[in-house]
DNA sequence: CGTACCTTTGTGTGCGTGCACAGAATGGAT
DNA sequence: ATCCATTCTGTGCACGCACACAAAGGTACG
């Protein structure tokens, strides 16, 4: 029966049919008010949007991706890693995301650059943009070369989103990732559960060509000393430089510290390589020694389970991956808004609740 | 062009007419074979069968969902609640998943029961059978009644999902919930950190008609006395139990209990209830106690942020009922693979990180 | 050989949307 | 009034799939 009552009908999802039935027009003017193009008088315009308000016009996204048919080529700019690091986890994310939405018809191409030398960043995103991108995804750790970059961006019109940190002056699309400076509080605060009153600290700081990796790490260690000078100011802490590029001398450096300083039972890394002091720890047999460190690389999880890690912060780099593709799916092919800063969960993990943390499962 | 070559057609997704042509039948017939329906000959499903599997045919649900055009009601049980109560997140998750599923025509019904009537449950199972659900999500808190429902559902094929516990051997098409034991043992992990070595611990009690509440407290229980008999066998625990129910009885024990255990600064909750504590030590000005609990209900929430509860356990109510509404249209639509036990992640909360917990952003 | 009946196969329409194209209306110039 | 240009509006096909229906082929029986 076509007579069903307005009581039935409320339930069913309004379609461009009904939209343009109300407004008395045909839905080749409804689609052309939806998607602003020319051609429309005033009065039909007016009309039409009244009514789309009115009753809150959702279109179905799943007959819109399928009649447009259109593809979407979405890059990827990411530092280069070798197995089981951070950035594999990140990709995984977004390989997901690109099989769960691959009816939308997206292809995601990942350009890699070496971190430690700026040219080639540059090169890479020079080769990003030949292949003109409709979306373009990265990660800001270089912020003078970013910000280059993401002005050319801008000038083509192509969105970005930055993940893992952030610089909100470049106004990406959106980001993802972790709030550094409460990270680092919050890693302070589990740390000095940790430590015994009469001990120290120590910082194990990553160095690169004279200067700090990155800014996550001076946020996440500005955060760790406000913690400390508010809850526990009498507490000693050290600095000590590693170098990660030469194994033997961070060995060395470590032995020269502990060998002065053997009253120190606690230490903390604000990067994602624990595992250095870890592995240190376990040459040596010290299991008296309580560490922190970032990110679950596969490294850092067998120092854990080991027992030369006790926690690690986590900050869900597969759901970085697979929310950033998610958004550009939802602002370039559904037109949907976006919130541009999204903070991960900060998160602690241990041997104990370890399982339960690979992301991976929750989008299959 | 019509004449692509093989390579471009590659990338291309296979759809069934592509199928039909190879297979050098027409679209229905593939078409049948998909559905397993009836009225196709051996040979015919054999040859199909075989090109869809050498091509790995994924068939597109939007097309797919478009077309079918058919509605599913599903149905959800829960314990009734009040507000900023644990139920509530978990019902935001679903409602959640229900608007971001609505091209699928999909809806919801919850009844509520009250948790410590068995009766409720049965009369409150009744009505949802009138209503002949297509899928089912509840709560198992009561085992018997829990179970010849389940028997109901299953006489009907009508599938279910347990959500926040679960009872294996009723075997429900999914699990969304935390591993009960393991969550117990990791909060006797922060527990013994918060704990000074010379004093002890005390267990509060949640007791309803004169026995626990829920298995998942039980197995909690299990896990905090695992950990602590592995790494603090000296350590002293008491258990003082509370009725809920009857405040000014539970302040009379709380009171009775610090005034003949004064040494004791360390307690956890194992259900959701921490706030009956913590706004007793509110109440009387005690910052010194180490308190521990479950779950992020207001109540905890601002006990938290009063300093009276240092951690909570949180285990992602929201997305529990996200995850179990996405399984059931991955289940009875997409005929997708369901996996049968999903363990949510065992969070740590405290004031510092609690901001980055209220899952709800992520499916906006 | 015609009819009835069953099994197997092919075709056509519709789901809600995007987009190209055709058609109608308007206004101005001749 | 006629013609053309311009603006505005309506129609029809396509996307990939589900499902109803029609058609074709085969078998049995009078």
């Amino acid at each position: 029966m076509d007579a069903k009552t307005d009581m039935e009908k409320q339930q069913e999802r309004i379609r461009i049919k009904d939209i343009a039935r109300l407004a008395g027009v045909s839905v080749g003017t409804v689609d052309r008010v939806l998607h602003s193009r020319s051609g429309v008088s005033p009065a039909s315009r007016q009309k039409v949007e009244e009514i789309l308000k009115q009753l809150n016009y959702q279109p179905n996204m799943y007959a819109s991706a399928l009649a447009s048919n259109k593809k979407y080529a979405f890059a990827c700019l990411l530092p280069d890693h070798s197995e089981g690091d951070y950035w594999e986890d990140v990709e995984k994310g977004m390989s997901q995301a690109v099989s769960s939405f691959s009816d939308f018809h997206i292809s995601l191409d990942t350009l890699y650059y070496d971190q430690y030398e700026f040219g080639s960043f540059v090169e890479a995103g020079n080769r990003l943009l030949e292949s003109n991108p409709d979306g373009v995804i990265l990660s800001p750790t270089i912020e003078e070369e970013t910000s280059h970059f993401v002005c050319l961006l801008q000038r083509l019109g192509i969105p970005y989103i930055f993940i893992d940190s952030n610089i909100p002056k470049l106004n990406p699309l959106a980001f993802y990732g972790q709030h550094a400076q409460k990270s680092g509080y919050f890693a302070a605060r589990i740390l000095h559960m940790l430590a015994r009153e009469s001990s120290g600290i120590v910082l194990f700081r990553q160095i690169y060509e004279g200067r700090l990796g990155s800014n996550q790490q001076l946020h996440r260690e500005e955060g760790f000393y406000d913690y400390m000078r508010e809850h526990a100011p009498g507490l000693k802490m050290w600095e000590l430089n590693l170098y990660a590029k030469q194994p033997g001398q961070d060995e060395k450096l470590l032995d020269d510290f502990f060998r002065s300083h053997p009253q120190v039972n606690c230490g903390i890394t604000f990067n994602s390589k624990a595992y250095l002091v870890g592995e240190y720890m376990l040459k040596h047999h010290r299991k008296d020694f309580h560490l922190m460190g970032y990110d679950l690389l596969r490294r850092n999880v067998e120092c854990m389970k080991a027992g030369t890690i006790d926690f690690v912060i986590a900050q869900q780099p597969t759901m970085q991956g697979y929310n950033s593709i998610e958004c550009l799916c939802n602002h370039l092919i559904l037109k949907k808004k976006i919130k541009p800063c999204n903070y991960m969960p900060i998160n602690l993990i241990s041997a104990d609740n370890i399982d339960f943390y690979f992301d991976a499962h929750t989008y299959e």
